[in-house]
Formats: structure tokens, C-alpha cells, sequence
DNA sequence: CAAAAACGGTTCAAATAATGAACCAGAGGT
DNA sequence: ACCTCTGGTTCATTATTTGAACCGTTTTTG
């Protein structure tokens, strides 16, 4: 791992309910020594990256990451053409509906929102990176996305978020397989108890998904009717998503889709 | 230079007319190696700070930064809370109102509004970042900042961004000395040609200005009449500013700002 | 209330990771 | 067919990162 990633990922400790964090807590975080980690928040506080409370001592993240969003949301505004799409759906279902962009071997959440109708909800961390093995969204992407996401996936032994999430690298490839010639993928509780969700995949400028939508919804609630509503109304928004960001859902799979609907 | 800071380096060179960049482009733009960038940028992309366009092989902002910056937002909805007081500014007076924030010695844009209604307007690029000798805004931060910014930045020599530019290190003091009596900066062309603006700080948590508020006109339009609102509202909404940061005017400015409205 | 633990921060020799000149390979262009 | 411009890679050299030990404060705690 190279001094810039070590760096980097001292900032994805950060979260709602982690605005602030020390140097022995990133310490302890990261399992890095005291001077490195040291060195590394200096320097990405110099950046605007990170600022430091002089009276805490303690470091969140700096103005240079609001800087760059804007400029990115200038000349790719995914998130203000998506967030629309996405709170249509939230409505029409009534359930927590999510867009995320791949990150490297992770799903980075890019918009979400929930029709906020029921009682039970699904919490939704914006900040948390998913997993593509435990989640419906990560599913879509092993199936549409890069061929060497599974491949790089199964390298390693596979982490359980519950006790029904996939570890078993032949039932996975088993279910990308299925989640390929089925066009959406689900899945029960594997990153959350009590959550089921649908993902299916959108496309970018290429042949490969570049993120996922996907529906989210407490398994008490998921009725026959939802099981068969989601996915229609999924792979419809998917294709206006995947539209917006000026891309093409392949041909193969759009057929897949046809037939589904 | 640290490998961090060359790497972070990198992310800004992007900007609304830049927004995709090649290796080569980088090389000559930073003046490192080739095989140096390269490594830097494939590192940022797998850590989702850059995605590579497939086709056209060049890189632009990734959505880790999304991600962060919604992070940041909740924590510190400096944002969403300074944005409707720039807007109402900036109708008030009909012109550019920006607030930016510190980034090491140079501010960063946090959020700017233009009224519009005039046929000439002030480009305002919120990917730039502003030099502090050069801007109201800067010297604001120079004045009210933290002191060292003031003799770090006389440790070389001053850069001009036009011919009115300061770049006499004794004026520039003395223009800093005067801002700190008058508690208002300004300065006509300093920055852009054609572009006159006024600048104060507001604060954060501490005693030290943690940014600015600032408005520009054109040279052409600024009339005695504007000479004296400006400053006036200014003011005002810059007090608010610091309030809605959780800060707090210090007792001294407080007293030369009461004086001046 | 004093001892001690915890915290942020610093130092400097040792070790590791960054560096860059030279080298590939492919896409256009002439 | 040739040249050139692109992105990308290699590997010995070099310089930067690293981390155990140390310092000075602040905050627990017996």
C-alpha cells in the first residue's frame, strides 16, 4: 500500500457520528504508528483536506473536499440529475431507493432518499462505503461491472456482515451468474438484518456498469407484491439513470430487461 | 513537497474548462516525471478521488469525493447554512457575493451568488483557488488569520495577477495594517482586471478568521454610492456569517465595525 | 492532591518506498 | 511504411517514509 492510499484512507474513518477524530484514535483506526499517521494528517490539513479544532486538537475534513465536489458536480453533475430520478422512484414505492458509483472494489452511495411513509425504515449511511459481495447494488456491479471485480473479490476469503451473507466463493459465482441472466439481483440480509433489497446496474459511458440502483426495504415489509413491483419499476429508473449520465444500457441485457417488464 | 501534497497537487488542475486531463497533460502541468504521476494517478483512482475515462485514457474527479463532501455537509453544514445569506447579499446589492474559506495560504470558494441582473458580470470560478495578497477576500485573512500567513507569504517573492497587483512587501504590510484599523478590505483590480471587490472576515470557533466574505463589481460599475453600501451590508451579513459557523466577531473588530456602519 | 495514565507532538537512524531515464506498445497522422 | 504522439511499464538508484523512543501537557484517578 502506497503512502498516498495510507493517507487517503485515514479520511474514510470520518462519519456522521465520527465528525472528529484524534491522533490515537486514527492511530487505532488505521493500526499505523503514532509519527506516520501524524505526518499524514499535517499534510493533508496543509492540503485543505482535513483542519484541525485548535481547541480539541482533534481533525475533520477541510474545505478542499467541498471545493472539489463542486467542480466535479460542474462538469458531471451525476448527482443532481440522478437525485430527481431517485426520489420519483422513493415515491412510487414508498421505499428507501439508493444510487452508488463503483470506488474502486467498493460502492461509493452517490444520492439516496426515502418516501419516509412507513414506520420501520432502513437506515441509510451515505458515508459508508458497501460492500459488493453483501449488498444487491454490489451484486449488479460484480455482474455488469469489470470482469476482474470477482476475480480480485474471491483472492481474498469473504467478510460476513450477517450471518446470511455469501462467504462461499462458488455460491457467489453461482449467484453473479444468476444475476446475469436475470438482469436484477436481491438479496436478503446480507449487509443488514432485517433489510432486503434490489439492485440492478447503470451504465456510464461504456460497456460496463459504473454504479447501481437499488431498492431497500425491511424484510417484515417485503410482500409478494412488492417482489414483483420492485423490479419493473427498478430496471425502468435504471434506464432513465443510466441515460442521464450519458450512457448505454448494452443490448444483451436490455433484452433481459424487456422480458422481465 | 511530500508524495501526499504531490499527489493532492494533481486534483487541482481540474477545473469547469479542464475537465478531463491525460498523463501528459499532468506531466507538463505539475513538471514531474511521467512514471511518477502516472503511479500518483492510478493511486488516487483506486481510492475513487479520479476515474479514467476508458475510451479517451484521460482522468477526471471521482465520486469519492461526492461521498466526502456529503460527509463533511453533515457535519458542518457550513454550505447550506452560508448560502441563503450569500444569495440575499447578493440581491440586495445586485452583485457577486462569494464566501471562501482557508485552505492552508490560499481561500477556498465555499459558495458565491450572482444577481444577474446587470449586462456585465464578474466571472467567478469556484474552482479557483484566491492568493491572498491579490484579492479582498485575501488580504480580510491576512488581517484577521493567523499571523503567520502574513510573513510566510512575504518569505517569497509576491506574484502579480495583473499589473495592480501588490507586490511590494512593505506596501502589502501597510495595506494589511490599514485593513486591520479599518476592518474592511479593498481593492480595485487587484486580482482581474476590471474587477474592483471588498472583503471582511468572518470566524469560526476561534479568534482567528477561518474565511471571508467578499463582494465583486466591475471597476466600471462601482460608483461612490456602492463605495458606501457595500462595506455597510457587508458587514452585516458577514456578522451573520460567523454566527451561523457557531463563531463569534472578536470584541476589538466588533468595535471598528460598529463605528463604520 | 500527587502520581500516573493519556494525549498530541517530535526526533533521527534504519529501511522502505518513491523516483526517473530508458524502454514498450498502440493509435493517428503524413 | 514511417514517424510521432499518446499512455503505460521497468528497475537500479536515491531520497523519503518510517517507527521506537522521547518530550511536554492535560486529564484521570487512587
Amino acid at each position: 500500500m502506497g503512502t498516498i492510499t495510507k493517507a487517503l484512507n485515514l479520511l474514510n474513518y470520518f462519519s456522521p457520528s465520527h465528525p472528529e477524530i484524534g491522533l490515537t484514535e486514527f492511530r487505532t483506526l488505521s493500526g499505523q504508528d503514532k509519527a506516520t499517521v501524524h505526518r499524514h494528517l499535517i499534510e493533508l490539513a496543509a492540503n485543505g483536506f482535513l483542519e484541525q479544532n485548535p481547541i480539541s486538537k482533534g481533525y475533520r475534513l477541510g474545505p478542499a473536499i467541498l471545493r472539489l465536489a463542486a467542480v466535479r458536480e460542474r462538469l458531471f453533475p451525476a448527482r443532481s440529475l440522478v437525485a430527481p430520478l431517485v426520489e420519483r422512484l422513493a415515491s412510487n414505492l414508498g421505499e428507501l431507493v439508493h444510487v452508488s458509483l463503483r470506488e474502486g472494489d467498493h460502492l461509493s452511495p452517490l444520492c439516496h432518499h426515502d418516501a419516509l411513509i412507513h414506520g420501520t425504515r432502513v437506515y441509510f449511511d451515505e458515508a459508508e462505503l458497501l460492500p459488493l459481495h453483501a449488498t444487491a447494488s454490489g451484486l449488479a456491479m460484480l455482474a455488469f461491472g469489470p470482469d476482474h471485480l470477482l476475480s480480485d473479490l474471491l483472492a481474498d476469503p469473504l467478510e460476513a456482515s450477517t450471518q446470511f451473507t455469501i462467504t462461499d466463493p462458488d455460491e457467489l459465482k453461482q449467484t453473479v451468474e444468476k444475476v446475469q441472466s436475470e438482469g436484477v439481483a436481491f438479496i436478503d440480509q446480507g449487509f443488514e438484518l432485517h433489510v432486503s433489497s434490489f439492485g440492478v446496474p447503470v451504465f456510464g459511458d461504456l460497456k460496463e456498469a459504473v454504479g447501481t440502483m437499488a431498492v431497500a426495504v425491511p424484510t417484515a415489509r417485503m410482500t409478494d407484491e412488492l417482489k414483483r413491483k420492485i423490479p419493473v419499476a427498478l430496471i425502468e429508473a435504471a434506464t432513465e439513470v443510466t441515460e442521464e449520465l450519458g450512457g448505454t444500457v448494452p443490448p444483451h441485457l436490455r433484452r433481459i430487461w424487456l422480458n422481465a417488464a
